[in-house]
DNA sequence: ATGTCAGCGGTGCGCTGA
């Protein structure tokens, strides 16, 4: 069973290149990010006619989570708890039936955080908080659990191409990389890591100042396994080439294959 | 060379967020 995730940088301006990748990919299930749309003006009728079973949360113009998958779901919970107050649509996570167990996945979208002296800093490091608790309960359950999306956190410095430029950067300050190891040594394993521990592997690359042409990108989409989840892991990979395409997201897909 | 893109409000294009 492949399960992937992408930062998709909206779904009506990128919907045919959604597609055309869906179909080469064909992930049993599939966690979009920034689909930058409210629930009812979702495009669901060409996913549902590539066989998904399609659950949103999104908001106006920003942010916003889709979970797809080719299995029905058995459960969906959107928002992140322990913050009645946070409107902003970051957190999708659904139940499918695996051959043997359920399968859960958590599909986020964490917030960027810059400028680090602005409100969005603390905003990150709080939900980062949320994220780890919630992650926390959920591992109590002892599911193969797959907490998958956009973290906006380059782990090592081997996750950025030039590390020296992202030292000021809410996605590489000390404060988010420590949250990030804090929930990993909850018991997650990192399936891309696990699997490929060579440098210049990225999932992202600015649209600017030639980043993709300079392959100056840095590594921020993550797959976390629970150990149920770890032990059924079989491979991974980072679709490189749909950074190349015609109306390319900032992100590409990543992907980890699991014998559930 | 901070060199781009998407969505919004509202139908121009500056602002916001990334």
């Amino acid at each position: 069973m492949r399960i992937a995730s992408w930062n998709i940088n909206g779904v009506k301006a990128r919907l045919e290149t959604v597609l055309a990748w869906l179909k080469e990919a064909s992930p049993d299930v599939a966690c979009f990010q920034e689909i930058k749309s409210i629930d009812d003006k979702f495009p669901k009728a060409p996913f549902e006619e590539l066989g998904y079973h399609v659950e949103t949360h999104g908001q106006k113009g920003f942010n916003g989570v889709a979970l797809l998958s080719k299995h029905p779901f058995e459960e969906v919970n959107r928002r992140l708890p322990g913050d009645e107050e946070d409107e902003q649509a970051r957190y999708i996570e659904g139940v499918v039936a695996g051959k043997t167990q359920p399968l859960r996945f958590g599909c986020l979208y964490l917030p960027n955080g810059n400028p680090v002296e602005s409100e969005k800093f603390p905003y990150k490091l709080k939900w980062m908080d949320r994220l780890i608790e919630h992650a926390r309960d959920t591992l109590a359950r002892e599911e193969a659990f797959v907490l998958l999306g956009d973290y906006n956190v380059i782990p090592q410095k081997d996750d950025a191409a030039r590390p020296q430029d992202w030292v000021e950067d809410a996605l590489f300050k000390p404060e988010s990389r420590a949250r990030f190891r804090t929930l990993m040594n909850l018991g997650f394993t990192e399936a891309i890591r696990a699997t490929n521990k060579s440098s210049g592997i990225y999932t992202f690359w600015d649209y600017q100042a030639g980043a993709w042409q300079k392959d100056n990108g840095i590594r921020i989409d993550h797959l976390l396994l629970s150990p149920e989840a770890a032990s059924i892991l079989t491979s991974t990979g980072i679709d490189k080439h749909v950074r190349g395409w015609e109306k390319p997201s900032d992100h590409v897909p990543v992907w980890a294959d699991l014998s559930a």
